[in-house]
DNA sequence: CCTTAACTGGATATTCACATCCACTTTACA
DNA sequence: TGTAAAGTGGATGTGAATATCCAGTTAAGG
């Protein structure tokens, strides 16, 4: 449904998100999200290259996100590393459908429609805030922020 | 979204619903939907195994669905060959959540929820009577059965 | 029976997402 | 200004999904 390294990036945006008050370094964010470090190193660069989370070099540093919780969707994290991309044109290639799509295909794009929205319409402010789970986003809030 | 052994099967479905007369072969079914004829194939043997289809061997044989186009769902297609796992734990193993997934998870598998009542709610019946566009299915309706 | 058309199963190749490794650069602070 | 902590970028390894190939089996019809 989504890719594995949408999952991790989605983690470690919802980590940022909890420690918004201290730069993470990838160290602390893979600990956390169980995401192993030197594959997550490279999903935060992408974020970062993408303007949704900023990184600090040097001692002390580490990553924070870009913009409030509430103002990042899960739209935006996935887009951001792994594009959904939808059926745009006929995946057989047939010119003659031009704009249109067959009707297969018009469902399978519909039904990525419906994820696509369901998506926008989240903002991580709004995952952490999530009012029908009473457990806490995995083992997360137990290592926020200590940084000595 | 699906994988692309998933959009090859739905293709294969559609071109034997819409030939329901007679067995289709391996060729014929492969320049029809476009799909590589060798992994054809193997994805209409995975059906046939998983009972959605029936085989023919020998000459003037070929595949047919085994239930009516409108018996037979386009979740039904899917996960014979490649299946939407929903997410039942909590990814990064942790025991606490037994089976209450943490936020950021129940959203994600909420999606899929969404996706997999989309496709259970579509025939393959359904996809080829689809009233919102004019167009045919890809090219099939051009190559309609024609048995010498 | 024999031939031809067709599916079957196993072995193999290819590609790409996922993952790792390492040398380099940047930064804070003593 | 030296050192340790941290991100960066490039090269490389790995495994699953995708794709191919071929020898074997089945069936229809002469």
């Amino acid at each position: 449904m989504i890719s594995q390294t949408a999952e991790y990036a989605l983690r470690a945006v919802t980590h940022l998100a909890y420690n918004a008050g201290a730069p993470q370094t990838n160290r602390q964010i893979s600990e956390s999200t169980h995401v192993p470090m030197p594959y997550l190193s490279k999903v935060l660069q992408g974020m970062a290259r993408a303007g949704l989370i900023r990184s600090q070099r040097g001692i002390y540093g580490g990553f924070v996100l870009a913009r409030s919780a509430a103002d990042l969707t899960v739209y935006e994290v996935i887009q951001s590393v792994d594009p959904i991309a939808r059926i745009l044109s006929c995946p057989l290639g047939l010119k003659a459908h031009g704009v249109n799509l067959c009707p297969l295909h018009r469902r399978l794009d519909d039904a990525m429609a419906l994820v696509e929205k369901a998506f926008k319409d989240s903002t991580i402010a709004d995952v952490l805030a999530e009012p029908t789970t009473s457990k806490p986003l995995c083992s997360l809030p137990l290592t926020v922020a200590s940084i000595p």
